[in-house]
RNA sequence: CGGGGUGUAGCGCAGCUUGGUAGCGCGCAGCGUUCGGGACGCUGAGGUCCCGGGUUCGAGUCCCGGCACCCCGACCA
């Protein structure tokens, strides 16, 4: 490929709107445009890495047997309103109508079809287990993309689903696409760790996401620094300290506080440590029932946690007329003859009184004690922070910001009791599909690896992914003598299957060899009046700090022992 | 969806306070010189100043309304 005809230009300075490192080398690059908010061109450099990829996770999932299909991007409503996801994703989809009136959306995902087809093609168990994948476009209304190709409204997904008969046959399916995802972000340069992750409220009792960790990333992760232990901090939980025994805990007793509603100002009119506070929050969920949460006031609450306790989509705070119901008051709210169901955090401890709103304006109750003055459901709903325990071994956790790059989910019978997808089992019955999906951005496992694989001057693309494996740059001079020179070797190179960018612009040394830094290619080939005359070219790695000169003749062995030495 | 910010040439920006007919750097085109780390000189092209309305003799600048994009948070199989 002669770079004077590549379409797409580099850039010597990013666009403002450009934040992360990842993205402004992506735009200086030329790798992809952006076309509008969340929705990306790739070009010709990207759309190659984009293709390595999906090349990569196309061979993983084909070496455990998974069958490559193509589900269209445009989807029946019918299917989706089987599992009542046609209502539950209007907000996050796009939608539109053929001239019939029939409506469509673009597949936010394709769970419904997959098992639209499986229902219609699967009769016995003697066509189980089975697993399909495809690579196709995903529409999400995404309200806020952000980070070029890391969430877009727009993406091409890799996404794999797994049929079997039962929980055990399901259980395999997943570990074999768990190793597939492990091995494909290997050979992709991503050093992904899986961690346990929330199913979400759709059931299912395992799930896992690969994680990159990048500051870039929008996932919190909790690491244990001791042993294996690491979650998403949706899921987290940590190792509590066994509650004291209550001493002689006077009974509660009024202190008059005007004015003071927050944690914050109790702690210094009190003279108090957060942590000897009690918070409670009056919550909605989604049907509107309120419940009231009690944490220490020291302690955040874990939505996602808290939503799958309840078993519902949303929560929002409570409005004005549910303190009036629940005879709170809002800013001295307490735990105390509350007129709600009551939450109660694991971390609030039954062996130490707090102090808590009492329910009156400008008052809140010293010595209230769990057990004694109130009582609830004991849940886990709190964030894990930095510093607490490990669940596992008691060891300290941190936290690290991630980048999820795929996920894998075990749904068992869930779609098929849904969508009545059964088949006929030995003994005669009609059982339930079992079902697993496992998804990876392609778009997103590109951008990542550019946020993780750059220096100062550049991308540094892994020799699997990159748009090709050598840059050959020819210094022109005044005769024709290099040009031809560099032309006969790029011959050469192609000939034996190496991929080359040749830089055949006319253009200065110190522009092309800062255009080859940016694009990243692994290795750089230099062919000018100085290697001519040594019969040579220069050779040199993207990483590497100077070059070293290469007979002419010994240079396709070379470069096909560079390429085939790196490539795994 | 809540909060914050930005829209002026392909990119980065100034001009707006105090209204007078748009500028700088890079990039781009032509010519010449240069030629191994973003060269130099000369000449030149390139603008619905986000959109609509208003005020004014006159609006990039002031007022009103809208749109787009970015960031933080929320949301997110």
């Amino acid at each position: 490929m002669k770079q004077s005809s590549l379409f797409g230009r580099t850039l010597r300075e990013a666009p403002a709107d450009a934040q992360t490192p990842g993205t402004q080398l992506m735009l200086r690059a030329a790798i992809a445009r952006p076309l509008a908010a969340g929705l990306y061109t790739w070009l010709p450099l990207g759309f190659r890495v984009a293709r390595k990829v999906e090349q990569i996770i196309r061979e993983e999932q084909d070496r455990i047997g998974a069958q490559e299909i193509r589900i269209p991007v445009i989807t029946p409503a019918e299917y989706w309103k089987e599992t009542g996801r046609w209502d539950a994703l209007e907000p996050v989809t796009f939608r539109t109508k053929d001239h019939g009136g029939h409506e469509y959306m673009i597949g936010y995902t394709h769970e419904e079809l997959v098992m639209k087809h499986a229902r219609d093609e699967i009769l016995s168990y003697r066509q189980l287990p089975t697993m399909v994948y495809h690579f196709q476009e995903k529409g999400r209304d995404e309200q806020r993309p952000r980070a070029g190709l890391l969430r877009t409204r727009e993406f091409v997904m890799k996404d794999a689903y797994s049929i079997d008969k039962d929980w055990e046959g399901l259980d395999k399916q997943y570990w074999a696409q768990h190793g597939a995802y492990a091995r494909s972000f290997e050979r992709m340069g991503l050093t992904a760790i899986s961690v346990e992750s929330d199913t979400g409220n759709m059931g299912g009792d395992v799930a896992h996401e690969f994680q990159v960790l990048t500051e870039v990333g929008e996932d919190r992760i909790i690491f244990c620094s001791q042993c294996d232990y690491r979650a998403n901090m949706e899921k987290a939980t940590r190792a509590l300290s066994p509650a004291a025994a209550a001493g002689n805990v006077p009974a509660p007793a009024p202190v008059s506080t005007p004015g003071v509603t927050t944690i914050e100002a109790l702690t210094k009119s009190l003279g108090i440590a957060a942590g000897d506070l009690l918070k409670t929050l009056l919550l909605r969920d989604a049907s509107g029932a309120v419940v009231a949460v009690v944490l220490p006031g020291d302690r955040e609450l874990n939505e996602p946690k808290l939503r799958k306790v309840l078993k519902t989509s949303e929560v929002k705070f409570a409005a004005d007329a549910d303190f009036t119901a629940a005879r709170a008051v809002a800013g001295f709210i307490g735990p105390n003859n509350l007129n709600a169901r009551l939450l109660v955090d694991v971390s609030v401890d039954g062996g130490r009184p707090y102090v808590a709103g009492a329910n009156t304006k400008d008052a809140h109750l010293r010595n209230v004690l769990l057990g004694r003055d109130f009582n609830g459901e004991m849940v886990d709903v709190h964030d894990v922070r930095e510093g607490d325990r490990c669940p596992k071994c008691g060891g300290t956790v941190t936290i690290k910001r991630g980048v999820e790059v795929g996920n894998i989910f075990k749904f068992g019978p869930y779609y098929a009791d849904k969508m009545n997808a059964t088949y006929e089992a030995e003994d005669g019955t009609r059982k339930p599909l079992m079902f697993g999906s496992y998804g990876i951005g392609i778009g997103r496992a590109v951008q990542t690896i550019m946020e993780t694989n750059h220096d100062a001057k550049g991308l540094v693309w892994p020799l699997a992914v990159a748009p090709f494996h050598v840059h050959v740059i020819a210094l022109l001079g005044k005769d024709d003598t290099v040009r031809a020179s560099a032309d006969a070797l790029v011959a050469e190179l192609e000939a034996a299957g190496v991929e080359v960018l040749y830089d055949d612009r006319d253009e200065s040394a110190g522009v092309k060899f800062a255009d080859a830094d940016l694009i990243g290619i692994p290795f750089r080939l230099t062919v000018s009046a100085r290697t001519l005359k040594e019969n040579a070219v220069e050779v040199k790695g993207r990483t590497e700090d100077k070059g070293v000169m290469v007979p002419r003749g010994w240079i396709i062995p070379k470069i096909r022992d560079l390429i085939g030495e790196r490539r795994r």
